[in-house]
DNA sequence: TTGAAAGCGGTACCAT
DNA sequence: ATGGTACCGCTTTCAA
C-alpha cells in the first residue's frame, strides 16, 4: 500500500552492502574509497537510476546550486539575450537558474529579492541597469549580506556587490563625437525609461552635444514608449519643430527604428545611430548602425566572477567592458 | 565561533514559549491554533524576520513549488515572451520558475529533463513545439510518468501531458485561401527549423495550395537560417527562379521581414504574411501582416491546466486556440 | 577504508 | 489547542 516515491540512498546501500556513508562518498567522489566498492556501489546506482534527492542534499549543505536572475523584463530582446546567455554560463558552472521577472515596480523587485534569499540561492544576477533605483537601493544591500550579487550592466556601490557594465556613456559620447565629424550640427535623442544606462547615455550627450558646440536645446532629447509607433511619432514631431535636425541618435535600437520610419516618411535620409546591436537594427529599413554593449561578453564575465567569488576568492567590485559601434547603412564613418 | 546562518524553528519556538508544532501549524496557517497564541509566535516572527528554510520543507513536503520551463532559446523573440508570460502566471500560482535553455540537440533535452527532475520540480512547462521530435520523445513521456508535463505549442500523445496549442495548420490553411481570394496564383513559403509547428504550417500550405489550384512545387518551399539576412537570400534565389512568384508566406515574422527586403531591392511589391505577430513585423517597412498564434492565452491556459491538475483534477490533453491574422501593410484582406 | 550516528530544519501524526 | 516525536534523505564527523 505504501509506495514509496523513489528509492533513496539507504535502498542503495542496502543493494550494494555498504553504508550510506559509503554511498554517499562514491557519489560524491571522495577519494578513500576501495575501488572494488566504489565499482559496486556504481553499478547498482547505475542499475537503479538512482538520483540523489536534491532537498536533502540541499538541507544538508545549504545549497542546491541555485542562482536567481532578476531581470525587469525577459520578452524585451535585450533582457532576453542578457537571460539566454546568463543561464548557458550558469549551466557551465553547474548551477540552474531561477528566474524571476519582477518588473519596474519597486515593491515587486524587493519582494522577489527577498524570495530568492528565502530560496536560498548561492548568487543573485541582477540583469538590466533598471535596478539602479536612484531611490531605494536596500534590497539589493540587503541580499549582498547573503549572497554575492552580480549587476549586469548597472551600478551600485555596496560590498559583495559586483558590477560588470559596460562604457555606455563613453560610447554615446563618442557617436556624437562622430556625428559632429561628419558635419552634423543638431542631434536629436530619444530615449525611453530612465535606467541607470539611460541616465548614462543621456549625460553623453548632453556633454558631447556641448563640448562640439552643438545644437543644445532640451527639447530635442526626447522620451518615447518602447514601441517602433511612438519612436515614430514622437520623431516626426520632433523633426515638425526642428526641420533642421541632422542627425538622430537613440538609447535603444527598436527607438532607431521608429526614428527611420519617420525619416523615409519624409523622405528623409539622416544618420541614425541606435543601441544594444539587437535584431531590430538589422531589421530595419534601411539597416541600423548600432552600438554594441558587448551584453554577451558581460555576462561571461558575470560567470567568470561568480566561480571565483564562490570559490572564495576576490574579484573586482566593478568591471568596465568598452563598446563597439557595428556601422550599418544609416550611417558609416567616414574616412 | 560557531555562528548559526540562520534562525530555525527551534529558535521561534523558544522565543514565543510554545512547541515548534506550534509554530509551524501558525506559518502553514493552520485553523487549530489559539489566536493568542498565534499572535505571540507572529509577532517573535516578524521580530525576527524568520523564514522557514526552503529545502528543510522541501524535504518534509516532497516540493518546493518550482515549475521547470524547458526552452530551445528564450533569446528567441517568440519564446522569450512565452517564457516572461508563464514565468508570471507561475508566480501567480505561487510557483517558481526553473529555466533551461535546452538549444535544438535532443541529448541535451533529455539530459535537461532528467535534471528537472532530479530537482523534483512540481511540473514541467515546454515551450516550443521544437521538443516535437519526430524520433524520440521517451524523455518526455519519462517526465510524464512523474510529474504532469505542459507543452506550448507542440504535441505529444503521452498521459499526463498537457498540449496547449494553436491552430497554425488552419492558419496558414487560411493565408493561402486568402491570397488566392486575392488573385494570387504562386506563393513561396519560406521557413525554418521542421519544428511541429512549422511541419503543420508546411502541411497546410501544400495541402491549401492543391485545393486552391496553385502552384504547386516543391522549390517554393524554401529553408532559410533564422537571420533577415538569410531569408532575403533566399527570397532573392527564389524570386530569380521563379519571377512569376505573386505572393510570400512564412513560418515566421523574421523570415518575412527578409523576404520584403529582397522584394523592395527589386522594386516588388507582392502579398507578403509572416507568423507569430512579434515585434518585427511592426518595426519592418512595409509593416507586415502577420498571424497571431495566441501566445499569450495559450501560456494563460497552461497556468490555468496547471493549477487544475496539481490541485488533482481532471484536465484536456490538447487544447486547440484559434489563431488570427493581424492585417498589417504587406497584406490587406481586399471586401 | 568503512560504519554509526548526529545533525540539517522542517511537517504531520498521535497523544494529551 | 498544544506538545512530543518520528520521519524526509543526505552530509559529515568520529571511531573503529
Amino acid at each position: 500500500m505504501t509506495e514509496k516515491a523513489s528509492l533513496n540512498i539507504y535502498d542503495i546501500a542496502e543493494a550494494a552492502g555498504v553504508s550510506i556513508a559509503t554511498v554517499s562518498r562514491v557519489l560524491s567522489g571522495a577519494e578513500n574509497v576501495r575501488p572494488q566498492t566504489r565499482q559496486k556501489v556504481l553499478e547498482v546506482v547505475e542499475k537503479t537510476q538512482y538520483t540523489p534527492n536534491a532537498f536533502a542534499r540541499g538541507l544538508g549543505l545549504g545549497s542546491m546550486k541555485m542562482v536567481g536572475i532578476l531581470c525587469t523584463d525577459v520578452s524585451d530582446s535585450f533582457y532576453a539575450r542578457a537571460v539566454s546567455i546568463l543561464e548557458h554560463e550558469l549551466r557551465l558552472l553547474d548551477f540552474d537558474a531561477l528566474l524571476y521577472c519582477t518588473g519596474s515596480d519597486l515593491k515587486d523587485k524587493q519582494r522577489y529579492t527577498s524570495h530568492l534569499l528565502a530560496k536560498h540561492v548561492d548568487a543573485i544576477v541582477l540583469v538590466g541597469s533598471a535596478f539602479k533605483e536612484q531611490i531605494d537601493n536596500s534590497h539589493i544591500e540587503f541580499a549582498a549580506k547573503h549572497v554575492p550579487v552580480l549587476i549586469i550592466n548597472g551600478l551600485v556601490e555596496c560590498e559583495n556587490t559586483y558590477c560588470i557594465l559596460c562604457d555606455e556613456y563613453r560610447a554615446m559620447y563618442e557617436n556624437v563625437r562622430l556625428l559632429h565629424l561628419h558635419g552634423c550640427k543638431k542631434l536629436a535623442f530619444l530615449y525611453h525609461a530612465a535606467s541607470y544606462s539611460t541616465v548614462q547615455k543621456i549625460a553623453a550627450y548632453r556633454e558631447a552635444v556641448q563640448k562640439y558646440g552643438l545644437a543644445l536645446n532640451e527639447n530635442l532629447i526626447a522620451y518615447c514608449d518602447k514601441t517602433c509607433e511612438s519612436a515614430e511619432d514622437v520623431c516626426t514631431d520632433l523633426l515638425n519643430l526642428h526641420p533642421d535636425i541632422d542627425a538622430i541618435v537613440t538609447a535603444e535600437d527598436l527607438l532607431a527604428v521608429g526614428a527611420c520610419k519617420a525619416l523615409s516618411r519624409r523622405g528623409m535620409n539622416l544618420p541614425v545611430i541606435g543601441f544594444d546591436n539587437s535584431a531590430f537594427s538589422v531589421c530595419a529599413t534601411p539597416t541600423i548602425t548600432s552600438v554594441d554593449n558587448m551584453l554577451g561578453d558581460m555576462c561571461a564575465e558575470a560567470a567568470n566572477i561568480l566561480s571565483t567569488v564562490l570559490a572564495g576568492n576576490k574579484a573586482p567590485h566593478k568591471t568596465i567592458l568598452k563598446a563597439k559601434l557595428v556601422e550599418r547603412e544609416t550611417f558609416r564613418i567616414s574616412k
